[in-house]
DNA sequence: TGTACATCAGTGAACGCGCGTTCACTGATGTAC
DNA sequence: TGTACATCAGTGAACGCGCGTTCACTGATGTAC
């Protein structure tokens, strides 16, 4: 049974917000295109009507997922921000997080495609940190380049670290903690 | 054909080596229990002699590649030690290199065994960066240990958003060199 | 020390299973006249 | 506006394949007497 262009293109943006959550939940081989299809309401014959191969979807996705986190973050204080970035509540929720710190380990065995969104996310978050806060409510000033990139990288191993440790151990909080204070302190 | 003790354990700890560096190379999900037992000079059937599942081995693997990282580095300048962590060639050499760096995405979905070991490998490298220099070398002074875990997250963090990025990309590099010199200015 | 037997590391075939991808088919949508 | 036909999103069976794991078998090693 046809649908609707209008109807399919929702479909298609329907299967991908479900793989967003799925690979940042589980990894990219911890799902499979039934998987993801079915999370999207559909059956996985279909797939290949919207995307050329799987790789291409996790491309897809993570793209998705960076336009979103940056429409988010843009309303927060960047203070805020990194202290809810380095935070148990955002290790604790993979599928709605950071997809950089969820799945750049995956990102860099994938193909350049994956790779490139990646870069494009990185570069986004880049600009996200650097921005500053509006003046008048007194927050954050501008950071420079060098000053985002550190931050960044601090803020996704800590992600990364606190996450490879065993559930409610007392080192994973610990990473969380003497890094968001020490990125709070610093700015 | 059986084989002496001796010999047996000699074969195991082949097994351990090899997987130490074909998960690191291409993941956890990556290499099947067939590459494992082949780049040991096996077919797959003795696997479980060894081995009660793939994850045990993993988390062996891992265990042995932080002790022996931890020994290779016990010999050289904590400084020498970030400024090579931090590089292109860490970077490119994931199968040598840093199992934290390398699979901290795939031990955050692995059993307790597993990110156990990871654990152990993180408190391991924390002693190891905070631990200092011989003061008549002149080298780094003794770390504390918040200052070690900000020093480890931002390595981690600089290599795996680096090899999330395409191969020869700008941004990777970028980040490698942002991160190593603001961590050496700030010994 | 020599003999008989149990052990068990390593082999290779086989297990069931889920994977990514392909394909013939369907029927409502979109289009040409 | 109405009719005839082409399109193509979604279905579900099927493809070949590789996965982790199991198992019967082998023969040299290790052990008991």
């Amino acid at each position: 049974m046809k649908v609707t262009k209008a109807q399919a293109e929702a479909n298609r943006a329907r299967i991908v917000d479900a793989a967003a959550v799925l690979f940042r939940e589980r990894g990219y081989d911890g799902v499979g295109v039934v998987d993801l299809m079915a999370a999207a309401g559909f059956t996985h014959g279909g797939f290949y009507n919207h995307f050329g191969s799987k790789a291409e979807l996790m491309a897809e996705a993570a793209a998705s997922s960076f336009v979103q986190s940056s429409a988010v973050n843009a309303d927060v204080a960047v203070a805020d921000f990194v202290a809810h970035y380095a935070s148990r509540r955002h290790r604790d929720a993979p599928g709605s997080g950071c997809t950089i710190a969820a799945l750049s380990g995956d990102a860099a065995r994938q193909p350049d495609e994956v790779k490139a969104a990646f870069a494009n996310g990185i570069e986004r978050f880049l600009a996200d940190l650097g921005r500053g806060d509006d003046p008048a409510q007194g927050g954050a000033k501008r950071a420079s380049r060098a000053d985002s990139i550190e931050t960044l990288a601090q803020l996704v191993g800590a992600i990364v670290l606190s996450r490879a440790c065993p559930d409610d151990s007392a080192l994973s909080d610990e990473i969380l903690e003497v890094c968001r204070s020490k990125l709070i302190a610093s700015r």
